[in-house]
DNA sequence: TCAATAGTTCGAGTGTATTCGAACTATTGA
DNA sequence: TCAATAGTTCGAATACACTCGAACTATTGA
């Protein structure tokens, strides 16, 4: 694992991020990102064994939705919000105000 | 098949949006209705077995992405724009333009 | 009533995802 | 150098998804 494989911005796909947002523990990582800009691995509120984390983590890096930055022992991983701003505009403030919207109604 | 589910609107969940959306075959679908309106179940574009159309289209319908309106023998589909526009604001947008990039680049 | 048409359901085969423990790798700090 | 820490990979079990032919249901029109 000393290269760790994220896509251009250019060839991050639709369809592919869709399929990374569609599992439930995913798309929790993506909302705490969210609030956070970077954590991690076990930074996450998410009380799961380590493996089945870095087996989501790498679906995520590799759809282009996050990214992983090496240091020391740890990694630590961010949403790579401007470059999915820039691939697919709008779509993380439609990922946020779904977010919002599910928890309280906000005016 | 007397009654088709279809969520309410309130009900659709981006979740299941995002794995309905994350096929290819049903992205297909959804980038045909667009363009179309309202379309027969053999109206599409896609030569695939009936039973196979069948299965994508039940999981659009259950998801909230489409409206399947009976008529005769035939079911017509349509995208369910206003729903989807009013649930996730953006997020049909966001679909037209991936699509419309990924085949030319448009000034 | 009956054939034709349109689409659904069933079931089986195949493939892919998810989960998690155990073993592994890499880096830090003493 | 060595233990501790952080996370990955492997492997196996289980579950879920996709595909498609065959049989089925429902409606129309003659």
């Amino acid at each position: 694992m000393r290269t760790l494989y994220h896509p251009e911005t250019e060839q991050i796909e639709l369809q592919h991020v869709f399929y990374a947002l569609s599992e439930p523990i995913r798309f929790t990582i993506v909302l705490q990102l969210m609030d956070a800009s970077e954590l991690s691995c076990g930074g996450f509120e998410l009380a799961l064994p380590k493996s089945t984390l870095s087996h989501h983590f790498k679906v995520l890096r590799e759809s282009g939705v996050i990214r992983t930055r090496l240091e020391g022992t740890q990694r630590f991983i961010s949403l790579r919000t401007m470059d999915l701003e820039s691939r697919f505009p709008g779509l993380l403030k439609v990922i946020r105000e779904s977010a919002a919207g599910n928890v309280a109604h906000e005016a």
